[in-house]
Parts: C-alpha cells; structure tokens; sequence
DNA sequence: AACGATAGTGAGTGGTGACTCATCTTGTCC
DNA sequence: GGACAAGATGAGTCACCACTCACTATCGTT
C-alpha cells in the first residue's frame, strides 16, 4: 500500500502492476490477492488522498483567516500535485474504469465552504462559484504537472488566479 | 492523414495505430510505410496544428484590437482543446519519444507579441509575464479537457484567468 | 506486351502488462 | 507434532499494440 503510493507517485496511474509489487518487496500474485483489479487498488488509493485533502482544507476552515484559507489550500494542493501525480489522475478521475464521478462531492463541499468564508469575510468576489474554483484547481495542477511550473512559476501564476478571484477593494 | 487527425483529435495519442489506418481505410502497412514510426505521425500532425495556431495568433496581431485579441486566442484555443485532444498533447509534449521539446517557440512568441501589445493598449497588467499566460494557456487547456468544462463554465472559468492578467481601472 | 519502380497489403513478431491458478509457506489450534 | 486454513508465490495465459516483410497491385515507359 504505501509502496504502491510511492510508485504511483512518481509514475501516475499507468505504472505497472509489477513495478508496484517489487517495490513492495512481494509477487504480483499478492498485490491482485488484496486488490483483485488495478482499478480496486487506485479506487483504495484515491480514497485515503481525497480524505488528505479534505481533512487539510476542514483544518483550514478551522483555523480561521478566511481572508487566505482558500488561496492557501490551492497552493498547497498544487505544491502536492507536482510531487504525486495520483493527485491530477484523482482530479482529473482518469485511469479509473469505473470513474469515482461523485466522490469529489466531499473535496467540493470543502472548497464551497472555504470559498464561502472567503467570500463572507470580504476576500473573494461574490460572483466566484464553487465550479469555476474546482476548474481553476483541476487546471492549476495539470498545468503545473504537465507544464513543469517551476516554484516561482507556480507562485506567479496561481496569483494570477487569484487575483481573479479577489475582490477589487472599495 | 485526415483519418489520423480524426483519431487523434477524438481519442487522444494513445489511439492504435490500427485504428488509424482502419478509419483511413488502408492498412497498417501503408501508414508505416508514410510515417516510419507512430512518433514520427504524431510529430508531422503537431507541426501542422502548431502551424495552425501560430497563424491564428498572428491573425489577431494583425487584426489590431490589441486589448481582447490575446483573451480571444485564449478562448479560441481553450475551444479547440475541447474538441482536439492532440492539443493537450502538443502543449504537454506528452506522449512523443522525441520531444517536441522546442517546438512550442513560435507559438510562444506568437502569444508574447499577444501579451506585448495588450500591455501596451493598457488592458493587460505590466508585470504579468509570457510564461505565466503560456502556463495559465496549459492548465486551462488541460482543465477543460479532463474536467469537462461546459461552455458556460469555460467562459466563467476563463473571465476569472482574465481578470487576473487585466489591468485595474487608473 | 514486357519491364521496373512505386505504393499497398495483412499475417506475423516481439514485447508489455493485467490477471490466473496450481503449488508452496506460515501460523494456529488441539 | 499433525492437521487445517489463510496467505504468498511466480510462471503462465491472454489481449493489445507498435512495427516488419514477403508478396501483390498499379502505373509509367519503352
């Protein structure tokens, strides 16, 4: 499980089964014996890293400072992406067969209830909805895999999304 | 070459080779024959999709209206991603052995003048930077294809990467 | 019509990757 | 220590795909 994280990491999803077993140090045989389909492995994969970031962006809602927690969350799940590239086949419910459609619902609600904040406390335009966020997000962190931002890249660039975003001052 | 252009736009670049040819109505031999390689297909097709693109921008240099003419080569290319899924593979240069690596320069260049000359009419901040409209150019090429963006969201999505680059009223 | 040249054919090859299963290993309970 | 269950093994199967090549069809020239 934890190798298997670490080889789709690194490859994405269309890393070998086998790759996946030797780094586990075990045989194929075993890995379908605990997940009888790539597919069930990635579902189970996906499950644990969508809970990730639903649990960091609740700890944001948390925290406070609406003003940024939104800004924050986005760059920090962009940061995340260009080290694990099951993040994007997740966003982007890629590779999957049977596609995990709805089970963004939980991230979605996340970034509503961050967007919310956000928007109640001044920062945000009040126009912004929940979608264009998720699409900007899903956009930010293709881009940044396959565009191969660097840090600074991604720093300017996600400012200019969010300055999009922010609201003009009064 | 159409019939290839057909299956790659649909399916991306992962689409057989077979397919290729059965949809052209020859067989696989005759493709081989023409492109000794699928690489080598697939870089042939680029460069007239390259070529299309950097006319298009030119068109709109040409055109003058340099204040909308870069957010309608944008939204142009941001359209014709949704249709075309070889144009996220051009500008991921994903999927070809021998990158394409510099090839993305004319077009580049084509969006800089874009960029320059917006700048210049006023409509578009000063310190926003080519990279930056060439990295917001992938994610939402990227984000349109993965996330199925409607129309609608496409527009909205793409007004919020605008207002980010557009200058604030003096 | 005979000839070579050029283009087209499609069964075959080799390699890869998901998935299977007969066989072996390990642990547990009496 | 023997018997049984649960887990692990990895060579093997099957399907897919890029690519090859011996052969055939077409055409222009003489």
């Amino acid at each position: 499980m934890l190798a298997a994280e670490e080889v789709f990491a690194e490859q994405g999803t269309q890393a070998s089964t086998e790759e996946v077993a030797r780094r586990a140090g075990v045989a194929v045989g075993t890995v379908f014996r605990h997940f009888p389909t790539k597919a069930d492995l990635l579902r189970a994969l996906m499950k644990g890293l969508l809970q990730q970031l639903v649990d960091d962006a609740d700890a944001l809602v948390a925290r406070g400072d609406p003003g940024t927690a939104l800004f924050e969350f986005f760059t920090r799940l962009v940061e995340r992406t260009t080290a694990n590239r099951t993040v994007v086949s997740l966003l982007a419910a890629e590779g999957i067969d049977v596609p995990i459609a709805g089970a963004l619902g939980p991230l979605t609600s996340a970034v509503q209830e961050l967007l919310r904040r956000g928007q109640r406390a001044g920062a945000i335009r009040a126009e912004v909805r929940t979608d264009e966020v998720m699409a900007l997000l899903v956009g930010a962190c293709q881009g940044a895999l396959y565009g191969g931002w660097s840090p600074d890249l991604r720093r300017r660039t996600l400012g200019i999304m969010f300055a999009g975003m922010t609201a003009p001052p009064v």
